[in-house]
DNA sequence: ATACATATGTTATACTATCACATGTCAAGA
DNA sequence: TCTTGACATGTGATAGTATAACATATGTAT
């Protein structure tokens, strides 16, 4: 890849970060417990350095990461949590970007979709409970039963519209 | 990837591959020439292959077989012409199987979905025009302006769901 | 304590994609 | 015709992403 994702946040509007990553942890242990599965130390740090970072982070720098703070230095340690994480609907993966990024709304039933910016490279999560609607109706039509869809719109952000215009 | 793409058609239902490869590519013909670009060999070779195997193709394989036509090998050789073909609309990238196939409806506005069977990795094109409609709208609520977007819905084709059942 | 499932760690390797640069091709205009 | 410039193709090298295979630990329940 040649763009670094930058400043891409999650979200085009400001708010603060610090909140919102406290908040989505601590929803993720109940919501983790109630299933019997555990947030295990790799998995806690691999969902904070998303929640911290807030914008999406390629695999590689996320391992770096990890591996600063002590844990494997190999590609399967964050590979394994990552996997874990979207398995449980707690991190989003962005194909475009091969890229994955902290879900902001863990446990709700939400069909997010991805707007990333052609220009910044900055990712918002919208969304997307009647764009899921239209998806699973086209699949009915020929039999297919949808049990996860990836939904990424490329386009321009507002902040990087006006600069355009 | 574990899986090769298999027999993976791309559509559930069954029809003359021969009759829609050629009558796709005489259209592709049209119209890149309308459009002033050229449809050189190694494109046209690609776009021929793709349309032959009539599934989705990873880069990789498609040049083995354009190296066994006499192109290139190295990777640059297949790229350049699926950046090519993809630009101009007449093969989509599935970029959950990181994989290529062509387009069965060049020249038409078209907003594909993708139903990728996770059984047998079939995968077949859908159309996707309210799918479409429900992400512009979706991205418009934060003021994104959507130019592109990638629908790709994972679950189970008709064959594999009867099995299963 | 034992046995089993789960989780972590490692080395090695496979797969996907791009860079950088040389060569070739073709059409427009001097 | 010759030149020029844009586009296209070819190459070796390398970057970036992801998994396989296997060893070791850790936890829980018998």
């Amino acid at each position: 890849m040649t763009k670094a994702p930058g400043q891409a946040a999650l979200a085009f509007s400001r708010h603060d970060h610090d909140d919102c990553a406290e908040e989505v942890l601590s929803r993720v242990e109940r919501l983790l417990d109630g299933r019997g599965l555990r947030l295990t130390p790799v998995r806690r740090r691999t969902l904070e350095i998303l929640l911290e970072a807030h914008r999406a982070m390629g695999a590689y720098e996320v391992l770096e990461r990890l591996a600063a703070d002590g844990f494997g230095k190999q590609p399967p340690v964050v590979y394994r949590a990552l996997d874990f994480l979207v398995d449980q609907g707690l991190v989003h993966r962005i194909r475009r970007l091969n890229a994955f990024a902290a879900c902001m709304h863990p446990g709700e039933a939400h069909h997010p979709v991805f707007l990333i910016c052609r220009v910044c490279d900055a990712v918002a999560e919208a969304p997307g409970a009647r764009v899921r609607t239209a998806v699973e109706a086209a699949a009915a039509e020929v039999g297919f039963a949808v049990e996860r869809a990836t939904v990424e719109a490329q386009g321009l952000c507002p902040a990087c519209r006006e600069v355009a215009a």
